[in-house]
DNA sequence: TTTCATGTAACTTTAAATGTTACATGATAG
DNA sequence: CTATCATGTAACATTTAAAGTTACATGAAA
């Protein structure tokens, strides 16, 4: 099954981008994603329409949250990219004439229903705010360096600051 | 998303076959799912190996219930199949280095989790007796004749019986 | 001994996610 | 004012997993 990437992809630089505290490219991001300017532009529109981040353009440019960590959840997010299927698990047919097949599907989508509930809510009480703490709590064993520090003083070492896109 | 459809399709044609109460060929099955018999055979082979089903050579061979309806939960034929992949959210990266992604990683799978063992615990459940007393009640406002009645019926039919493999 | 049926390996097709290329738009530095 | 940096997005290519297909071996029953 290939999965989708983009709720994992989106919450790693988004927890980047509050420790970062400034405006980060997509090419920083893309980076850190180990992909492409363009995958982030497209995967954070989303997020852009439904107005958790904003973006500028320019020197100085790039992207920032618009609402504090602690206001948006990961259920935001996860909406806010339009993901609406959850589950690998499909029916062979949708709208089948065949009365046992209507029977299978509604049991499934039934117990579907009720596991995509539990999940929406669980999502709905995490952070960003929650997932940068937790984040801070694993930095700890290693002395007191933030991320940030480490990923601007990178970006100054020469050959390695995150190129734009390729011509 | 590409969807897995196995369990759909197994539990249809296991509940066609609970009606027909005889053994039912592959290309029969087929036929039911609007697909081929080898796919049939390869996606009832776990539900044969764990003891389900049970499938016969020759003339007047087929497929065949091994344990009664009301014994087999849904759970059971999930399991069957070897399903281990629930979601279509995935992660970027499995044993990532950055413990940002660890963090978000670590949120997402333990949502997940929950909501698995609520699904899993729905199919544990319902059984296929179930699936087919719904079916059953579905058929009821078109009166007493069976589904078999009228598979059996249509196979008799000229030009209507299901062919085996193509040559 | 022919026909019917399963078993399975190998290959092809399909569709969704992701990656890439190309170019337009707009903001800022000098 | 124009070169550079950055986003926005359409169009196309690649990748991968599910499903479909072909081919042939095995074995049971008429």
């Amino acid at each position: 099954m290939k999965h989708d990437n983009r709720l994992s992809s989106v919450l790693h630089v988004l927890i980047h981008m509050i420790e970062l505290d400034r405006p980060v490219t997509s090419a920083e991001l893309a980076v850190m994603l180990n992909t492409n300017p363009v995958v982030v532009r497209r995967t954070m529109a989303g997020l852009r329409e439904a107005g958790f981040v904003a973006s500028e353009k320019g020197h100085g440019g790039g992207w920032v949250l618009s609402e504090p960590p602690a206001a948006i959840t990961l259920f935001d997010i996860h909406q806010a990219l339009g993901i609406t299927d959850l589950f690998t698990l499909g029916h062979r047919s949708d709208n089948p004439r065949c009365l046992v097949e209507q029977a299978v599907n509604a049991a499934l989508d039934d117990a579907m229903t009720a596991a995509k509930a539990l999940l929406m809510a669980r999502l709905k009480t995490i952070t960003l705010a929650d997932l940068t703490a937790d984040f801070q709590k694993r930095m700890e064993p290693f002395g007191q360096t933030t991320l940030a520090d480490m990923w601007n003083r990178h970006l100054k070492t020469k050959g390695h600051s995150a190129k734009g896109d390729p011509k």
